[in-house]
DNA sequence: CTCATGCATTGACCCAAATCAAACAAGCTA
DNA sequence: TAGCTTGTTTGATTTGGGTCAATGCATGAG
């Protein structure tokens, strides 16, 4: 196929108010197709970048999956988050080249490779941009210290209910059902993100069955009381 | 006090290395002298800023020491981080023109108030600020993802270790001891920062203390055993 | 069809850190 | 000086989640 017939055009994407900033006339509009470079196919269980990679590019996820995970020598594993369409991805390298984690595809994917010396250039022509670049990093940076928040100060109960709330309201703004999802990761992955050991995540879930909360079937999850879950993570029930 | 007599000059300031980009000619450094609108204190206990605060500007910190963090309705309280002189804060305002958290000062202190729309319009023509913004928060992004790995998969004393060389080094940087540092904050907030309790962190201090690792009076901490912390981060001795 | 493989669930037990409680130290200020 | 207040240390006890181990359950290969 020739590259061309494929050639990039973020002015016609359906997931270009997820992922550009809005509100651009045509000649803007026109300066952001060049960003895109080519699109990529990642497929399940294979790695985008990972830490040590040479950081050229960001990538915004056109369809699958990701986990992105920091591992450290002596075996310890952190999932830092999980992406989904929309999503950019590789902010972690700007500061030194280098990607310091590693982007895993959950299942098959496509990335829209933008490099990064372009987007910096376009930046400093369409303000646009500029400030939508700088708010994609400051939503990242937002959206971790929540994580912190849940990593310092919850309980699983409280951690796996925020978790699916978060997944679901995500996949909501994309779309999906506001109280089904399919799990694209392992408990053991869940359990890496939020803190926990996989058996206490498969305990959580079985309680959370229980309590009437959900349905859970292998990776099917339906919500049952979105407010119930809600309540177990503003309602800090100790104090 | 004639406000033009403190009339901020980037391009003379002893800090300029570790907050501003380096190698500029100049004409670019006298761009920079423009970012800063004035400089502003904060009396220790106040705050910088708040959650919910209308974000205008990000701060770079002159003298004094911050923390910034989390409050929600129901009462948790999570420290995101610890802001010394020379690092920027404020960041995590970008995204929603909100501040999402707390700056309080540790002590007394001062800072340089940067206007952002002025960042950002001289981001347009100076490449090199451009550049920074963009590692500074991409720095900010990798520092909290260490500490989802430490909130997420380290005990007690390896947080506390990873803490307190984390500390050192950014002191040491500044020209500070490699081993002596004076803790600017109660073992409370330190235990919000690391997903502990108080007397965990009191009583991991005093392991430290009987196995050697450093000396501890009150807030003043001597390192003595720098290898020996930094194996017990490192190290995992779980498996 | 059976067998292997990779997850997921469930149970029994254990331990690191939380909780509760008391005493103590260092600064204040009156 | 005593008497607060705020922060720290230490002890006793509890507990949430980790660990270890067994079993279950899909899916895919042969």
């Amino acid at each position: 196929m020739n590259p061309q017939a494929i050639k990039v055009a973020c002015s016609n994407c359906n997931l270009r108010e997820l992922c550009m900033p809005m509100g651009l006339n045509d000649h803007d509009l026109n300066r952001l197709d060049d960003l895109v470079a080519i699109r990529r196919k990642v497929k399940r269980g294979t790695t985008l970048f990972t830490n040590g990679d040479k950081f050229t590019s960001l990538y915004a996820i056109r369809t699958g999956f990701f986990k992105t995970c920091l591992a450290t020598e002596d075996g310890r594993d952190q999932v830092t988050g999980f992406q989904m369409a929309g999503e950019i991805i590789g902010l972690d390298g700007i500061v030194n080249d280098l990607h310091t984690c590693d982007a895993v595809a959950l299942e098959d994917a496509e990335v829209c490779v933008m490099p990064f010396d372009r987007i910096e250039e376009i930046s400093r022509e369409v303000t646009a941009l500029q400030h939508h670049v700088h708010k994609i990093m400051s939503r990242e940076i937002v959206r971790e210290h929540g994580v912190m928040l849940l990593l310092g100060s919850m309980r699983a109960e409280e951690r796996l209910a925020a978790f699916l709330l978060n997944l679901v309201q995500r996949l909501h703004a994309r779309g999906f059902s506001q109280s089904e999802l399919v799990l694209r990761m392992t408990r053991e992955e869940i359990g890496s993100y939020l803190g926990l050991k996989l058996e206490t995540v498969s305990r959580t879930f079985s309680k959370f069955v229980e309590d009437g909360l959900v349905e859970v079937k292998q990776r099917h999850v339906r919500i049952l009381d979105s407010d119930g879950l809600q309540r177990l993570v503003n309602h800090n029930t100790c104090h």
